[in-house]
DNA sequence: TATTGTTATACTCTATAACTATA
DNA sequence: TATAGTTATAGAGTATAACAATA
């Protein structure tokens, strides 16, 4: 039977079940109603799929979008700080600590003692760490045809320039 | 003394300093390398600030995004059970349970129990929900605005149309 | 006094697995 | 057997606070 039989009209125009009937749906055609035109839904639900494609994509070399970022930034800034990194890419210095320990560990990028200021290290990428970083760049590229190929190259490239401020 | 004095050319053209001498910089002097040509990057610190806005500008009535999106699907659906609203949001079944107690809790939102199927709850605003949903859109809507404002009306336009296809 | 890196705590979110009561 | 809701646990991620070494 055909929910809603005794239901009352709502404002969408749908029929309400009475309390304690539930509703079945096919999940396309529950409606989102006000978050249609919410930015942030869509871009929440797009970043998602962005990371996991990322994740996916990356798999092999076990390596995630946060550590990527921190990677690229200290691969084209060696000698920055901690404080410049967390700064820089919004990561919380308390966080960026476990972050290094474990790219640290995996010989990607070494703490340095700074000779300027001997509280802070200065970063590099190891030798095989700027190796890495060179694949690292080839998948990353990869991830980035696909979300091309997801929303059209053109989309992508406005999307880009749309969202050139919040770098 | 300006740093790099004895650094090597990196391909970006900047000095690299020697190990262990750690570079000063201002934050938006230090460059982001691959990272600016990653749509996921781009994606992450705008979803980042939207969501501090919206936690922001719906902080008098204490509502999180993720407890709006749930209300809003609940109110133009009445009736839906659990997993429904979990699928249809993307949200963790077990997570629901949480959120729901929360909003239940404050007696926005009410599980009664189906009576087509003994193992599901059938999702409902209660009348003080309802109402505090239309005040909650008022606010969502004004969250908008200042996605509007920092980025352009017809951005956040073309931005939704891009995005249409992830709700 | 202030800052850098570190440690610790708490809360949110994601991802699972297992349990119960139903189907 | 399978599913809906629940409980529990572990790992990210975020947000703080406090501490030692150093500026």
């Amino acid at each position: 039977m055909a929910n809603g039989a005794m239901g009352t009209e709502t404002k969408a125009g749908r029929k309400r079940p009475a309390r304690g009937k539930t509703r079945r749906h096919d999940a396309d055609e529950i409606g989102l109603d006000a978050l249609v035109g919410h930015a942030g839904y869509a871009i929440r639900r797009f970043q998602l799929w962005i990371f996991q494609d990322f994740i996916k994509t990356l798999a092999a070399v076990d390596i995630r979008p946060t550590q990527y970022s921190v990677m690229t930034v200290i691969g084209a800034n060696p000698g920055l700080s901690q404080m410049a990194v967390a700064k820089r890419l919004g990561i919380e210095r308390a966080r960026l600590v476990h972050l290094l320990d474990s790219l640290e560990g995996r010989k990607l990028v070494k703490r340095v003692k700074s000779r300027d200021d001997r509280r802070s290290h200065a970063l590099h990428l190891t030798d095989p760490g700027q190796a890495a970083l060179r694949q690292f760049k080839r998948l990353a590229a990869e991830h980035e045809r696909h979300i091309a190929e997801k929303i059209g190259k053109e989309n992508r490239e406005k999307l880009l320039q749309i969202l050139a401020g919040f770098t």
